[in-house]
DNA sequence: TGTACATCAGTGAACGCGCGTTCACTGATGTAC
DNA sequence: TGTACATCAGTGAACGCGCGTTCACTGATGTAC
C-alpha cells in the first residue's frame, strides 16, 4: 500500500492542473494524457484516480470556482472587488480567474453536475457583491448586484473575446466607472 | 458546368447550417460531416466550396454576426432592443441569436481572423445602443452604451449557464431593469 | 532487525471512434457544332 | 433540333491523427511474523 499522502498529493496536482487547463483551454480543451503529463505522470494512471474524464471536470470546476471566489472575498470594499475582476492581469489570466468569465458560454453544453457548480458560483459572486452595496439603492440590493455581476462578467468575456487591447480596456474601464459610482 | 446559382443555393445552405450550429454548439461542437449532411450532402463535397474547415468558420461567423445584429437593428427604441435582448426566447435559441453571447468565452482562443469579427460586432452592438441614449447622461454615451453591452451580454451568459430558469430570468429582470431606467 | 509477501499507484501498448482532409470517380448539365 | 464532348459539384472510401478508456504489467512501499 502506497502511502495515503503520496497518492492524495497526486491527485491534488493533477486537479490543481485541470482547474487551471479548464479555464484557459475550455471543456473540452484538455485532454486527458495532457492533464496527466502536467502532473508529471502517464495517461494510463488517470483511472486510479477519477472514476472518467467527466469526473475530474467536475472535480476542477468546483476547485476553480472556489479559488476564484476566494480572492475576491478578501477584498475590502466594492471597488477594491471590481478594480481586481475588471484588472488587466485578470483579462490575461483566465487560467486563474473568475470561472463563469472563462467558461460561462460553454457551460449551457456541459452535464448537470457542472451546470449546478456554475449556479453555484454564480450565486456565491452575487451575494459577495451584494455584501458591499449600501441599503439605499433605487433597487433592491440583490437586484443591483445582478446588474453588476452582469457587467463584470461580460466585460471580462468581451475584453478577452476581441482582439484589440484598447477596446477591451475601454469596456473594462466604463464597467469599472459604473461599478464604482454609487 | 453546373449552373452557378444551384452551386451558390448549396454554399448558402452550408453557411446558414453552420451559423446555427456554430452558436448552438460552439466552434468545436460541429464537424465537417455533421454540416455536409444537414445540408443534404456528403462530407467529402465540402472541399468544392470552402479552402478549409476554418474558412467555413469565419464566413458562419460573420454570417451569424450579421444576422443577429440585423434583427437588433430593427429595434425602434432602447426598451424594446434590451426586451428583446434579454426575452426567454433569446435565452433558449442561442442559435439565432447573438453571437457574441453564444461564443463569446471561446473566441479568445479562435484564430485572428474570427477575433477580428467578434471585435467588429462588439463594436456594432455598442454602436447601436448608443444611437438610442439620450445626449444627457453622466458618462459619454458610448462609454454608458458599452456598460449596457456589458450587462447584456454578460445577463444572457449567466442565463445560460445556470441551471435554474428562474434565477436565470432573475439576472434576464435586473439588467432589463436597469437599462431600461433613463 | 530482517525477510517474505501483499497491495496498488503508475506504466505503456492497444482498442474503437470520430475528426479534417484527400482523391479517384461519376453523372448531370452546359457548350459547340 | 440532335449529338458529342467538357466541366465540375458531389460521392464515398481511405489516410493519419488524437481522443477516452482498458488492461496486463511492474516495482516501490507497507504489513506480518
Amino acid at each position: 500500500v502506497v502511502s495515503t499522502n503520496k497518492k492524495a498529493e497526486t491527485h491534488e496536482r493533477i486537479v490543481a492542473g485541470a482547474a487551471k487547463a479548464l479555464r484557459k483551454k475550455g471543456y473540452d480543451g484538455v485532454s486527458v494524457a495532457e492533464l496527466m503529463k502536467d502532473a508529471g505522470l502517464t495517461h494510463g494512471g488517470f483511472y486510479a484516480h477519477f472514476e472518467s474524464r467527466e469526473a475530474l471536470v467536475v472535480e476542477a470546476l468546483e476547485r476553480a470556482s472556489a479559488e476564484s471566489l476566494e480572492s475576491l472575498e478578501k477584498m475590502a470594499d466594492l471597488s477594491e472587488l471590481v478594480e481586481q475582476y475588471l484588472s488587466t492581469a485578470h483579462q490575461e489570466a483566465p487560467e486563474a480567474g473568475c470561472a463563469l468569465a472563462a467558461l460561462g458560454t460553454e457551460t449551457r453544453r456541459q452535464p448537470d453536475e457542472v451546470r449546478a457548480i456554475a449556479t453555484r458560483g454564480a450565486k456565491s459572486l452575487t451575494t459577495l457583491v451584494e455584501r458591499h452595496l449600501p441599503e439605499t439603492e433605487r433597487e433592491t440590493r440583490r437586484d443591483e448586484a445582478r446588474v453588476i455581476v452582469s457587467a463584470l462578467v461580460g466585460a471580462m468575456v468581451i475584453a478577452r473575446a476581441v482582439d484589440s487591447p484598447e477596446l477591451a480596456k475601454a469596456f473594462r474601464s466604463a464597467v469599472k466607472r459604473f461599478a464604482t459610482r454609487r
